[in-house]
DNA sequence: TGTACATCAGTGAACGCGCGTTCACTGATGTAC
DNA sequence: TGTACATCAGTGAACGCGCGTTCACTGATGTAC
């Protein structure tokens, strides 16, 4: 690191420390570039020349707390209890993470999720990360006999996030949903969904 | 119908169906308003005397033609070879509906689905109406006894649609996904989901 | 049936806003010798 | 170690674009009597 290096890093930083200030104070879509760089104490061309556009100074500037409450969660996991509880305990926790500024995340959700992979490196990349993570963990669970052998862990770990973001959607939507209901809601659909609905269960 | 609703009518159909072919030739985004209004030979103004803001035109202009995939969809269904046939061809059908034009869809999702459920009547409309018919479709399987009685037809249904979504998602963020790959990669991940991973199947 | 008035869809031009981009410039830092 | 030059982060002002809104207006249609 040179002192240039430290100098555009620090600028960098200041930058992302005002974003995240006015954007959790007064709501992404209320805040503009030009606020954040005063707020910065920066010209509004320097907001650009360290991030691309307006979304991506949002990303970034929540990446770090999502990425600080994903760890943590894990870090706490109920491992003993069992792929259900754990996962349960996993959403849980990203719920009352995201209760903190539901319509926040809502706007990050909305501004990043169905953009193709490419243009979006934080969220898309935490993700799979997280799902390499529920693979594993069901890797494992095979091993030890409690998880069918010719399932897919893959797709198990992917239809596992989609489920989560669903039920998040709907969280992040709907002001009404507690954290607890959420919580019920994915327990339910998760436990069906590890040992399925069906009475003869031999699927095609 | 006086003639005045007549002809008010007829002012909106004419910029529906600009908006249609405008979006469909150049994409949502390369799309202005004031271009769709010269289009259908009208006042900028007047489409928003019509429709909210490009949002909800693009929403309205797309909803016709899903509504009719949907419903082609649903007459088609293979309702004697079981739950996961009829759900995988439901699934296929609107996987090549969406592949007319992914880009397109892409940007429908993307302006539309994180809204707030206010904000947003046809495109939620739509999937509730279609989660209630999964719901009842579960309830008959119940009677016909290849569902367990405790299982929740509505969760059930909604966990369907999550894993759909999911799917969809990547679809139509990844060009390089076919219809095929998506469909085979929705049919085992609801394969799991309908008989479950789990070894001893009673979950807590 | 006719008249006088009310309603309202649509017009077209102008406005303000936020975003992203451009560009010539400054001044500190880094590098070649 | 010093000098001369190159690099590059950041500046600040200006610009063009698209969106949504506003507003006074037109003229056809509807309604009360």
């Amino acid at each position: 690191m040179s002192r240039r290096d430290d100098s555009k890093a620090e600028t960098k930083a200041l930058i992302l420390g005002a974003a995240r200030s006015m954007f959790w104070e007064k709501g992404a879509d209320r805040c503009t570039i030009r606020d954040i760089a005063a707020e910065a104490g920066v010209a509004p061309a320097t907001i650009i020349v360290h991030f691309k556009n307006k979304t991506a100074l949002l990303d970034a500037s929540l990446h770090e707390d999502i990425e600080k409450a994903f760890s943590k969660a894990q870090a706490t996991m109920p491992i003993e209890d069992g792929l259900h509880a754990v996962l349960v305990h996993m959403v849980s926790s990203m719920f009352s993470f995201y209760d903190r500024n539901r319509e926040l995340y809502r706007i990050q959700f909305r501004d990043t999720f169905f953009e193709p992979d490419h243009e979006n490196p934080t969220m898309i990349k935490l993700l799979k990360e997280k799902l390499e993570l529920i693979a594993i963990m069901i890797e494992q669970e095979k091993s030890k006999g409690t998880v069918r052998a010719e399932a897919d862990s893959f797709l198990a770990a992917s239809s596992f996030f989609f489920l989560y973001l669903g039920v998040l959607g709907d969280f992040l939507r709907d002001r009404e949903l507690s954290v607890a209901s959420a919580t019920e809601r994915l327990s339910i659909i998760l436990d069906q969904h590890l040992t399925g609905i069906l009475i003869f269960g031999e699927g095609s």
